[in-house]
DNA sequence: TGTTTTCCCATGTTATCCCATAAATGCCCG
DNA sequence: CGGGCATTTATGGGATAACATGGGAAAACA
């Protein structure tokens, strides 16, 4: 269960993606008809994916993070507390794969990442993946490459 | 059983809201014809929304786990004891959905809404759903989306 | 007997299913 | 170690079903 690999996919004229078996394989047993789409929370054009199970264990570990153990049901009930698991299930939608592999991206996320033109980018991020426009994905994996440089130099006398 | 996304409905001139489908299949089976709406117990102008075994199990767990077994025996008994669950009960309207899946929203959450001219947001909060006025869910979103940045910027230091 | 509510039908749009083709992959056996 | 050969995958497109939306007519209500 870990979401490899970069894929450039891209929309066929009823804005069709078809969803690599490699991704596809991915998913839990009895979860394989479709998965969960959320935008990104703080990097604006990045829409994140995940398996239902996946998407519903992040955001109980979340939950558990922020409210603690006993706060879920203040959580429910009182509307002004910050909801952070609420507010990401209010960005999410739910996805569904046609018989044959393909989803229809929604209208939303088409223009958060510019696909009609160019395609999306599908990365396998291990336990999630992602949909980025291709261009921006460039320049993000251009800085992530020294970022990682960097941070391996600077593995080894820290510790 | 989770609602997700948020999408904005009109009301059509005899007052009708098209509840999407994507919601309606998030309803338990036998329970697709309605659902419960009531007010928000902390935020003024929110409406909630549930299943009627979402909302159910809601009272469930606030006379299970905030009050206790005695005390929620003593609410039911006792007509001068304070009893939250009573109370939400009381706030609490059954809909009906229609054939083609639309509801009439009831007058009260019409008003408190202000949603005879924009249409009302519907948003999928995972366990429940809420409606609210579109202009009023921007100014909230907004805020909920600079505390969940803030919230994720303490993640890591942290613990 | 008016008013409101519910049901039913019509329509344009979108999504879903199904079939077909072609490429890619894996596999068996010579 | 390669040919065939079957299976899976990617991709296109037509037919069908589902959905959102408007409006009329019947039913319920007062």
């Amino acid at each position: 269960m870990a979401f490899r690999s970069e894929i450039l996919v891209k929309l066929d004229k009823k804005g069709r993606v078809a969803f690599p078996a490699a991704f596809r394989d991915e998913l839990p047993d009895g979860q394989r008809d479709g998965f969960v789409l959320y935008r990104s929370n703080t990097v604006a054009g990045l829409v994140n994916g995940n398996s239902r199970a996946g998407f519903d264990g992040m955001l109980a570990r979340l939950r558990a993070e922020a409210l603690g153990p006993k706060a879920s049901l203040k959580a429910v009930l009182d509307d002004e507390a910050f909801d952070p698991a609420g507010m990401m299930s209010s960005q999410a939608r739910e996805i569904r794969l046609d018989p044959d592999g393909r989803f229809v991206l929604p209208e939303e996320f088409i223009d958060m990442l510019d696909a009609r033109a160019e395609g999306v980018v599908l990365l396998g991020r291990g336990e999630k993946f992602q949909l980025w426009n291709p261009a921006r994905w460039q320049v993000r994996r251009e800085a992530d490459t020294a970022r990682m440089a960097a941070f391996l130099r600077g593995l080894d006398g820290a510790a």
